[in-house]
DNA sequence: TCGTTTGTTGGCTTATTTGCCAAATAGCAA
DNA sequence: TTGCTATTTGGCAAATAAGCCAACAAACGA
């Protein structure tokens, strides 16, 4: 969340395939080919997923060799359940709110 | 979730105005009318939102003589949790997860 | 350096989403 | 019935998103 905003997480999560990869992830590192063989989709519509979870720091990258190696930001699971009670959660103190959250 | 999917539920919360209204209604319940009047968007096109909450079953409708009540559906908060779980969560038994929810 | 492997970027098409306005529907009351 | 209020539906334009292919860039080994 932060300076990316809920908006952004929460658009990454709304696209299937990106999911899938967030599942994926759970498993453990993977680099940008092992994910691109698990999906009916070429390299670069997979890259383009990428940079979304990228964007919406779902994920963390790091590059080796001719390799980029993708995992899972779990700390942003937090920062979603956090954003889903400001949704569903009991109406708090307005100040407590962040305006900008939505 | 359930019949509908993680897909629509995910979706219908990527939009910021959807998620303001979902805000709005964590304050009790509100008429179309109402809510239309909190955002400087057409009744028409509040309605089309309403009409994407519905099917994602994040709100309850009620007809209440020539107006329609809308109220928040807490218990998907839980199942939209549950849905992050199986992106974040550790990996549990492969049979444990639903291989439609995403 | 050359060629191969690995990923990303640019350009394009198609599908979906969001918004508006105008018209239609539904309930209620005169 | 007629009229009034409240909301949804249909049709359309503009913006976004997802996919592909082709080209490009980066890192490595021969």
């Amino acid at each position: 969340m932060r300076l990316n905003g809920v908006d952004t997480v929460f658009r990454a999560l709304a696209d299937p395939t990106r999911r899938a990869i967030l599942r994926e992830l759970r498993g453990g590192e993977r680099t940008a080919g092992e994910l691109a063989q698990l999906f009916p989709l070429t390299k670069s519509t997979l890259s383009g997923h990428f940079a979304v979870l990228k964007a919406a720091e779902l994920v963390w990258t790091e590059k080796r060799g001719t390799q980029v190696i993708y995992r899972l930001n779990t700390t942003v699971f937090q920062e979603v359940v956090a954003g889903l009670l400001d949704l569903f959660g009991p109406v708090e103190k307005e100040a407590a709110r962040d305006p900008e959250a939505g």
